[in-house]
DNA sequence: CTTGACTCTGTACCATAGTCCAGACTGTAC
DNA sequence: GTACAGTCTGGACTATGGTACAGAGTCAAG
């Protein structure tokens, strides 16, 4: 048997709000804790992972929705491995769809600042000229 | 003199809702543009380009703030390069911190499909297994 | 056994980013 | 000159992802 937490516990130690992590109960995204007597939910360390996870998907732009569907690959016993894989598969190519569109902004970007003196007025910018093309296909 | 458009060749134009060029407007996004006798909207070519510009930058995951600080490079005139390069810089680096936490998601998932055969029950799915683990620092 | 911190539920509220609608007016094609 | 499509304003409404109470009950230390 290993530790348990409080709500407030657990929100500190994933560095939540309180009201997020009832919230993301609500949401289905956390299990419904165990509940002492008194209704005071109660937290084992499975739900500090569980929430962790989500805090870290979230802190790489996943939706809440996104994470859930990464939850429900993670636990679902009815879900075969060959499911498991498809969406894992359709969740790679999107974040490399998204790094890919990043890529060129950043190389974009980084070419341009080079290019930038850094001094005098505005109109000499060469940011400024090429900004007008970011953004066409 | 070039062409001109009203809203709905805009939106047509740009493939966005019509209200979304009202929404934008009033966000100062897009400056108030000239207007007929009757108060209708008149745009030219540049609009075009600037709302396509915002629609990419969406795209590319920047809030509307981000959009709208980028654009404030592009033409604010009173701005110096100098101004104008500390700013590029700075977005430089938030889109290689993007960049970098999904590239780590990337590989964790790649790797993770790779070692899956993509058949059987659940229980032998390695990527069940490792996602467990995902979100760890 | 009191006090202060904690937790409970439910509801209200916030920002972001739109989207839609009503009721009125306008533009254009026939 | 009459339809019908397009546009106008202002306000209501949506979804996402929380955050903040209020009022009641609970826990734990002294």
């Amino acid at each position: 048997m290993g530790t348990t937490f409080s709500i407030g516990k657990l929100a500190q130690e994933a560095q939540v709000n309180i009201d997020t992590i009832r919230f993301y109960e609500r949401r289905g995204l956390l299990p419904e804790p165990e509940r002492r007597a008194s209704g005071y939910r109660v937290y084992n360390a499975d739900a500090v992972d569980r929430l962790r996870f989500i805090v870290h998907g979230k802190e790489l732009g996943f939706s809440l929705a996104e994470i859930s569907d990464l939850l429900t690959l993670k636990v679902d016993p009815e879900t075969s491995c060959g499911a498991v894989k498809l969406r894992a598969d359709a969740k790679i190519s999107s974040v490399r769809e998204k790094i890919e569109a990043l890529q060129k902004i950043e190389q974009a970007l980084t070419k341009l600042s080079s290019e930038c003196h850094g001094a005098g007025p505005r109109g000499d910018c060469p940011i400024i000229h090429a900004l007008e093309f970011v953004g066409e296909a």
